[in-house]
DNA sequence: CGCCCTCTTGAACCAGTTCAAGCGCAGTGG
DNA sequence: CCACTGCGCTTGAACTGGTTCAAGAGGGCG
């Protein structure tokens, strides 16, 4: 048990940045949760009570509009944090995060959180850093949406979880493809057409995952934009 | 000069927060800085020295692709805060800020900011505190994108941004169309057509700007949405 | 084996884009 | 004073990417 916090303690950009005391104090009061494919971390409503570091597999954050709609605002891969935001400012959760795999993630509690950034003002620094790291991604993420096409949205997802593996790189994705379209804002029926037009760009789903054989080739697809709109004056 | 100064912490969120020393500190060397339409504030791979508090005007943060594809993150109306990640973090600048009309900011250095930090733990939780804010308005753009369509992305546009004014609301928006069109991923044309759409649920443009005559109509448009897809599983 | 679930495929359809033309208006210069 | 030009905005018609609806293929499991 210890020796798994210790290794959260690794993996976790947060928690790599923060001193060994900080670390210490943090984990003196952490949980290690499994979560089965399927069951939330917490609900959209709930008190948010801690911030936590996703050790293994993937977890979504949704939004459910009163109308029933449902979007997956992100996704976020094993090493990734996630619950930080509304537990510091000790809001409510204004989204549901679910579990996409099978999941064990490590319970920070926001009280344990707070107190170590008193003490460790180096710590307050890497929170502060971390929350403009998200807003980066998410700043990304806005970007794709609005000026790539779904077949880019979905190369520049299949590039970015990449992971090189001999002659070519292997994307794992565990869990149902439903998902990733939702998440590249596409329904299933067309994140499918888009798997079958990057076929011609050396995307080929094999037993282990996703195989990119080429994978300049692929941004090279992301890299001109189709409607390119030059008319911005002011 | 100094009074402007004062106004300044009175309207910006940050600085409202932050404890009357702390905002002495901060507004020690802080500069007012007046810009015409088109200028920038600062442009992207720029080192980032400042936070700006935006105080008359409107600002848009652009991204130019390698290609030349360029994509309006986000648009700040009056009082709103702007640059503070990349500089607080003395990274360069990701992205490009610009003014959309003629503005006035008030320019804060990253030192002063960062040294407030260190001697008011409090403003350090302010700082966080509105970083994570805008964590949230970039997740609630990035749900707009994904779920509604065209015309409701405009509604919901005209909703944030209705005055009341007697009987009625309205948006004022000092600057070209083609801007809103592009920061709601939308080409001019489309845009204009959606306006025509929304004629006839009581949205006019008159002298004074746009005018909403009922804004249950608009929120009502917003409320249901089209491709509602219920078929999410796990 | 049949059932369910995921993923794919096909055909009709629709929102938004593209390209092109036209309008109204402010600025300019004869 | 008025033609000329440029710009922002709108409108129309053809087109395209993505959706919808419906059917079918393939795999895991009781």
């Amino acid at each position: 048990m210890q020796s798994l916090i210790a290794a959260a303690a690794t993996r976790c950009p947060v928690l790599s940045k923060a001193s060994s005391a900080s670390r210490e104090a943090l984990m003196r009061h952490a949980v290690l949760r499994r979560l089965d494919r399927g069951s939330c971390v917490f609900t959209h409503g709930d008190a948010a009570e801690s911030g936590y570091v996703l050790m293994e597999g993937w977890i979504k954050i949704t939004r459910t509009q009163p109308c029933g709609a449902i979007s997956i605002l992100t996704l976020h891969a094993p090493g990734e944090t996630f619950g930080f935001s509304d537990s510091i400012r000790r809001l409510s959760r204004k989204a549901t995060a679910e579990a996409a795999t099978a999941c064990t993630v490590l319970s920070v509690s926001a009280r344990s959180i707070c107190q170590t950034m008193r003490n460790d003002p180096n710590f307050g620094d890497t929170i502060l850093g971390h929350a403009f790291q998200q807003n980066d991604s998410l700043l990304e993420q806005l970007e794709t949406l609005k000026i790539y096409s779904g077949v880019q949205r979905l190369a520049c997802f299949l590039i970015r979880h990449a992971k090189p593996d001999q002659e070519r790189h292997i994307v794992r994705l565990p869990f149902n493809k439903n998902l990733v379209a939702h998440y590249l804002g596409l329904k299933p029926e067309s994140l499918s057409r888009s798997f079958a037009r990057l076929k011609e760009h050396g995307v080929r789903t094999v037993p282990e995952g996703i195989e990119i054989s080429d994978l300049d080739a692929l941004n090279a697809l992301v890299g001109d934009i189709a409607g390119l709109d030059l008319r911005m004056t002011a």
